[in-house]
RNA sequence: GCGCCCGUAGCUCAAUUGGAUAGAGCGUCAGCCUCCGGAGCUGAAGGUUACAGGUUCGACCCCUGUCGGGCGCACCA
């Protein structure tokens, strides 16, 4: 083991490897798969493993007798626990010495920020990809919802130890930015009182015309005479609106290692990339695909009959890696469709030494997921690189009453007007709670309250409150212990030890299963069992010892909420100013 | 028609990858401030995990089917 981390697990294992060994069971790379847990009823003990039921079949054993002798097997004396019971079918359930409980608050402050921290993800290389957004408009509230669930994701895979760098997909090739390139010369040209027509399919939002009002005016009426100033206006267009996102990201407090362009793949990387597909032999050329399951049977004769089918294409078989039917990746017409281009894209991905991407995608995509994968396994990448984590949909309430958000009158909730309204703690800490994957009901009026309604801001209140007790005690000339406290008494402040010694825990497992919305209802969790605490421990009090002793564990719980937060990207306030008015 | 996601307390959501008696917040009801931040805390009520089968020591989780909701099914991106 690297560094100096505090890991329960590490000796859990170290423990078991040892019993295991003397009751003469060869457990082999089954250890590897041996789920530790912090069981949900504190009855059951601080930890728990299910070991002794997953190898009773192969040490043909039954389940609570390979237990019994796993338990009388453990070596406790040099380990973080008291006892290990037997219970249930044949879980081993440990619990902590008291010394090494009451020692957790000085080995936390010690760790400070890298309290946590860990190196299971064994400096794994991952790139996640999101926001992406297409550079044709402001970023809508999924937007924000992916930006603070990605962000958060790497800075949680860094804390367990992969080696993770983030990217935002720039998509500048294609009709879209060419839309709005005239979009932007329609009404530049309206502007300064010429007529040029908006295209039918053209961008209509207000911030058009504001895009148009920022090009330099020479420059631009140059460009609106020229036969092909179109692409003026798509390149001014397009880089005005990335430093726009860029900027609102920025004030999110969401930065990106890279800004990766499409227009870099064209024409080089797409076309090795197809070279490189023709050379292994999965694609091929046809006005049909050749490959369809039984299922998109039908529809592919249907859409032989109606536009389809207007000439040699050439198709990859994506069908022979689990897609319902082969795909076009060269139009009859010579360009490529869009699947080409990121095909090559996760390639580059992949060769820049990238181990897995991960990639979050608003759920209109979610249909590709099978496509892409199956595009880059016929690749020959490796079949678990793509993760794709789908952000679904955000419904804002204001009130319980739904806002109306219409994209097509160009009035829609930004990621800006979010962040005006409720601020990006507020917006970060509630988009990161709940699991990504499911519809998120955000009410505009509770991210802005401040009582317990407010997730985002009970834990911060719990972080602000240990820091003025910490002041007060200050004042006092009260300081934390310093060194191995004396034991911790029993209820509200053992409560809170282990809730804080479970935290790196916490950390590893939300970072395996790239579920980053483990960390705030930690945080609650954490905030309520300090509350639980404060409300029946006095902290700053009459006898010194048990002062400084509480004051060690709250200045450790203050370590423990602000690494959380620090995770989110949610600051962790030293004070909270009462607001102005109080509700009425 | 086909595919993917979802269905958990009145509401919004969890449930440590198949673990022990399914948990939080809100809302409802009943309580707690001579004292460190009451912006808080305690307790109660509230469940056939949509439904029906199956797999096994054990299922909200995996499999099959049914019902209900969302999304997607271009040589668009």
């Amino acid at each position: 083991m690297r560094g100096g981390w505090t890991l329960v697990w590490n000796e859990l294992a170290r423990g078991l490897e040892a019993a295991l060994r003397a009751a003469g069971v060869d457990a082999g790379v089954a250890l590897e798969r041996i789920e530790w847990a912090v069981p949900r009823d504190r009855a059951h003990g601080d930890w728990t493993t299910n070991v002794a039921m997953t190898l009773a079949k192969g040490a043909r054993r039954p389940p609570r007798a390979l237990a019994e002798a796993l338990a009388a097997a453990f070596p406790l004396e040099e380990s973080p626990f008291r006892a290990v019971e037997v219970a249930g079918p044949g879980f081993l359930n440990f619990r902590y010495k008291e010394e090494w409980l009451a020692a957790l608050p000085d080995r936390i402050l010690a760790e400070g920020a890298a309290y946590g921290r860990s190196d299971r993800g064994a400096g794994t290389r991952v790139l996640v990809e999101y926001v992406s957004a297409n550079p044709t408009g402001p970023m809508n509230v999924v937007s924000a919802r992916a930006a603070a669930v990605g962000s958060g994701l790497v800075r949680l895979l860094d804390a367990a130890g992969h080696a993770p760098a983030s990217e935002f997909y720039v998509n500048d090739s294609g009709n879209q930015v060419d839309l709005l390139g005239e979009s932007v010369a329609a009404r530049f040209a309206e502007r300064i009182g010429e007529s040029r027509p908006l295209p039918e399919e053209g961008y209509r939002g207000e911030y058009v015309r504001e895009l148009a009002a920022r090009l330099p005016e020479a420059e631009a009426r140059a460009a609106l005479s020229r036969a092909d100033g179109a692409s003026w206006f798509r390149d001014r267009a397009l880089e005005l609106v990335v430093e726009w996102q860029k900027s609102d990201l920025a004030a999110y407090g969401v930065t990106f290692d890279r800004w990766f362009r499409e227009s870099s793949l064209h024409p080089g990387a797409v076309e090795r990339t197809l070279a490189l597909l023709e050379a292994r032999g999965v694609t091929y050329r046809a006005e049909r695909p050749e490959g369809v399951t039984e299922a998109a049977e039908a529809r592919v004769k249907a859409e032989a009959g109606a536009a389809g089918g207007s000439g040699i294409a050439t198709w990859l078989r994506t069908s022979a890696h689990g897609d319902s039917m082969d795909r076009v990746i060269v139009r009859s017409d010579g360009r490529p469709t869009y699947l080409l281009p990121d095909i090559a894209y996760h390639a580059d991905k992949r060769e820049r030494g990238f181990r897995h991407a991960i990639n979050l995608w608003g759920p209109d995509h979610h249909a590709y997921v099978a496509t892409l994968g199956a595009a880059l396994r016929s690749l020959g990448l490796e079949p678990d690189f793509l993760h794709v984590l789908i952000v679904q949909q955000v419904n804002l309430l204001r009130d319980g009453q739904a806002v109306k958000m219409s994209k097509r009158a160009g009035e829609f909730d930004t990621l800006r007007d979010l962040l005006d309204d409720v601020g990006a703690d507020n917006a970060k800490f509630l988009f990161l709670m709940r699991s990504s994957s499911s519809h998120l009901d955000f009410d505009l009026e509770l991210a802005k309250r401040q009582n317990d309604d407010n997730p985002a801001f009970y834990v911060q209140y719990a972080h602000a409150r240990i820091r003025s007790v910490l002041r007060k005690a200050a004042e006092r000339n009260l300081a934390p212990a310093e060194g191995a406290g004396t034991a911790l008494e029993a209820g509200p402040e053992v409560a809170l030890a282990r809730q804080l010694a479970t935290w790196p825990e916490l950390v590893r497992g939300a970072a395996a299963a790239r579920e980053p919305h483990r960390v705030p209802a930690y945080l609650v969790e954490t905030s309520a069992e300090f509350h639980r605490f404060y409300h029946e421990c006095r902290v700053v009090g009459d006898d010194v010892a048990v002062s400084r002793r509480r004051l060690r564990l709250c200045a450790a719980a203050a370590q423990v909420l602000r690494n959380g937060l620090a995770l989110m990207g949610v600051t962790a306030p030293e004070r909270l100013e009462r607001a102005a008015e109080a509700s009425a």
